[in-house]
DNA sequence: TAAGAATAAATTTTT
DNA sequence: TTTATTCTTA
């Protein structure tokens, strides 16, 4: 009991509902806890009738209270459920959220003490790619042999570390480019501050550095919440881990939630040691297990158990369930990939004609290349499936040109987003114009756009890209204007067809045209719950997943990654197989660690079955177009012998080896894939002469829109009317007319241009 | 500049 | 095998 015990009569009953360990992780409050909480032991009901608790019981405002997941789902999930229980101060919750979006957003607050703008920009690995590749090459190295993808994982392991470009060892910086490694890492940096951008690790790691410089800002939100609870706690990385700790430090009175069973994510900078010395950071800390199992039948848990029994270093649980009546889990070998398709549609058919819903029945795979054999067979058979994972909404290439439109309009100085469109639709502008605005821009220091508006009116580049320069960022000055007094899906709308991206769409008449433009349309549907430009763009950023529309019932495909946290009446897990799972690339780089990670997601693809779960290994499998054949995964004989029935379609065991191919169809059945033509589309003729009202005239500098005129370089003073100078393209010339930051020169060869100052040197 | 051809690479995924 | 990216050529 807490030193606050509930009056009897105002217990409410949705406690009652609960089992004494869940009851206790929501009676003690105060305090370090750790819920260790097993598959399917109600983690959930227990974490949010704890928050429930603490406001009901006042000793926490909604805004004290700090809870982090990982999952923008989670959230959402947590604040329903929550609201169910009390209703509208849910709402009030402005803490609860993911460890990302929480940052940002005290990042908005804080963001000059790292040397950014409160409105900074958030990019995501697309952007961060295009800015490691610029900075390799500018650097000289090569980006074959020093992939930007390979710096791009380097430094978000550091990030995730907690390391900023000083806090590396020789051994990090070695590990790229033959020592260049902090180099980099700290241009990058350099660069994003110059962007106005951060990455998503920079979202924690910023606010770790200013935590740990500001002690008064730090002390502010210490203060502020009085209670923190923090979900998947197993899945947190060190600057999570510290950044937690900081916010601890003087009240204590955190409880973290989670399994060391179900730690999948230590690829990804995540570390289990965070939960298992839990108990040691925070002494006295009260552990509580969440042992009792609602998901599962007895057998799928004891084959789950059995499996994960074989991991070393685990924190140990022991799952129990009430229900007795069950089915063994199933392990049945196939010939091939093909057949195990086959098998599992036959299956699914079966489970359909006894009444199971296709929404409850779920495979699940290692990799996501493993769902295309089920694609093809359920296309064949005429099985509603639908694949989750793959790309998400924001990462479409049309959503992503569209937003790229809205951040130019935001914010002038994005200059990722101006190269990604500025050519998008095709409207004649290539590499050429774009390596001359990134020379004056670097030149001069100003943005993109910026320099864009000075080449438009000079002639450092022919007349008609000029002329399309000039009437793009004519486009975009409309645009800005038209922002303020115009909703953001609105605003869309009007870009999308003034930009004549529509009209790209629509002459594009392959296959996906028609998707894209739906897309876009939805889009501007999900902008109509913003009322401003940048309150969309933070949500983008951060939030934004594509929670499709689910209509009719559907088998699910999806990797176990994906599974976590879901549970099915059936679930199937193809695909055991040496090599395939435990994957090669886990044995070959991570040794008994990775092993032991693979077997936990084996642990956690078994238990998203509450009622049935079939496994299964086939002996021939094409990976990469390369016929392969392996040997049943180890995990399979891990399972203890009387949770499982074995069976092969092969009859006779080791007929596997002699099995006639005439069993098998045909296994080169293919699908014919038109591939869409890219036809060519001129972008329709938007461009407008450019009335000379706009390029020159200073804008006033509001808050929202910085118009990129504002961005306007100093004229040079070392420059006068009669001198002397060279420029690359036109050679000597005398300068005989200066405005501004143009210059008029009379070239010895080329005769009289209109260039710009920063193109040209004293001669 | 832009479309087709050759070439290289290829887990797991959130934010 | 498929996919994405770079290279070549009209």
């Amino acid at each position: 009991m807490t030193d606050h015990p509930l009056p009897a009569a105002a217990a409410p009953d949705w406690l009652a509902r609960l089992n004494p360990p869940q009851r206790e992780a929501v009676l003690t409050t105060e305090g370090p806890v750790l819920m260790l909480a097993g598959a399917g032991t109600g983690k959930t009901a227990a974490l949010t009738h704890r928050l429930a608790h603490l406001i009901r019981e006042r000793r926490a405002w909604p805004s004290e209270i700090l809870c982090v997941t990982f999952t923008n789902k989670a959230a959402r999930e947590m604040r329903a459920r929550v609201g169910q229980l009390i209703g509208d101060a849910v709402e009030g919750m402005p803490w609860l959220g993911t460890f990302h979006a929480i940052c940002a957003k005290m990042l908005r607050r804080h963001a000059e003490r790292v040397g950014l703008q409160s409105n900074f920009t958030i990019i995501d690995t697309d952007d961060q790619l295009r800015v490691l590749k610029a900075l390799i090459q500018d650097q000289g190295l090569d980006d074959k042999r020093w992939p930007p993808r390979q710096l791009a994982g380097l430094i978000d392991g550091w990030k995730n570390r907690g390391l900023n470009p000083g806090d590396l060892t020789p051994i990090d910086n070695e590990a790229y480019a033959n020592g260049r490694g902090q180099q980099m890492y700290r241009l990058y940096q350099d660069r994003l501050k110059a962007l106005n951008a951060c990455d998503f690790g920079d979202l924690l790691l910023h606010m770790l550095n200013i935590f740990r410089s500001h002690r008064e800002v730090l002390e502010q939100y210490q203060s502020r919440f009085k209670y923190m609870m923090v979900d998947e706690y197993q899945d947190t990385n060190a600057v999570q881990y510290l950044w937690l700790r900081l916010l601890a430090q003087n009240r204590k009175n955190i409880c973290v939630v989670g399994d060391d069973d179900q730690s999948i994510y230590s690829w990804r900078g995540a570390e289990v040691a965070n939960i298992l010395r839990f108990e040691k950071d925070f002494p006295g800390a009260k552990v509580i297990r969440l042992e009792q199992n609602y998901r599962s039948t007895p057998q799928i848990l004891a084959a789950a158990s059995g499996l994960i029994a074989a991991n070393s270093q685990r924190l140990g649980k022991t799952l129990w369930t009430e229900l007795n009546a069950g089915e063994k889990v199933r392990v049945i070998g196939v010939w091939d990939a093909p057949e195990e398709a086959r098998r599992v549609g036959e299956e699914i058919e079966r489970l359909e004609r006894e009444g199971a819903p296709l929404d409850e029945i779920a495979i699940l795979v290692r990799a996501q290349y493993q769902t295309r054999e089920f694609e093809d067979r359920f296309i064949q058979i005429g099985l509603n499936y639908r694949i989750v994972g793959g790309f998400r909404f924001y990462e479409r290439a049309e959503i992503r040109d569209a937003l790229a439109y809205l951040r130019v309009i935001a914010q002038p100085a994005d200059d990722l987003a101006f190269e990604r469109i500025y050519n998008q639709p095709k409207r004649g502008l290539g590499a050429k114009a774009l390596e001359a605005m990134h020379r004056h821009a670097r030149r001069t220091g100003m943005p993109l756009a910026a320099a864009a508006l000075d080449l438009a009116d000079s002639d450092e580049l022919p007349a008609r890209a000029r002329n399309t320069i000039g009437a793009l960022m004519a486009d975009f000055l409309r645009w800005r204007q038209m922002s303020e007094s115009v909703s953001p899906s609105e605003l869309l709308r009007t870009v999308l067809v003034e930009s004549g991206y529509d009209a790209m769409l629509k002459a594009d008449r392959s296959a996906e045209s028609a998707g894209r433009a739906d897309n876009l349309v939805e889009l501007a549907r999900a902008m109509e719950d913003y009322a401003t430009l940048p309150d969309f763009l933070e949500h983008v950023a951060l939030v934004m997943d594509n929670e499709n529309a689910n209509e009719g019932e559907k088998v699910t495909i999806m990797t176990m990654h994906a599974a976590k946290g879901l549970e099915f009446n059936h679930v199937f897990l193809p695909g055991w197989e040496e090599g395939v799972f435990p994957s090669q690339r886990a044995l070959d780089e991570g040794g008994l660690a990775s092993l032991e990670e693979e077997r936990r997601l084996a642990y956690v693809g078994i238990t998203r079955a509450r009622r049935r779960c079939t496994i299964l290994h086939a002996a021939n499998r094409r990976i990469y177009g390369q016929w392969t054949s392996s040997i049943p995964s180890r995990f399979i004989e891990e399972l203890p012998d009387e949770t499982i029935s074995v069976e092969t379609t092969l009859t006779g065991g080791a007929s596997l080896w002699r099995a006639n191919w005439s069993e098998s169809e045909d296994p080169f059945a293919h699908v014919a894939r038109d591939r869409p033509d890219r036809s060519s589309s001129r972008g329709p003729g938007w461009q407008r002469a450019l009335s000379t009202g706009y390029e020159t005239k200073p804008t006033r500098v509001t808050e929202n829109t910085r118009s990129a005129a504002s961005f306007a370089a100093k004229p040079r003073t070392d420059i006068a009317v009669g001198a002397r100078v060279f420029h690359d393209k036109f050679g000597y010339g005398e300068v005989v007319a200066q405005e501004g930051n143009k210059l008029e020169i009379a070239f010895e060869l080329a005769g009289t241009k209109r260039v710009i100052d920063s193109f040209v040197r004293l001669a």
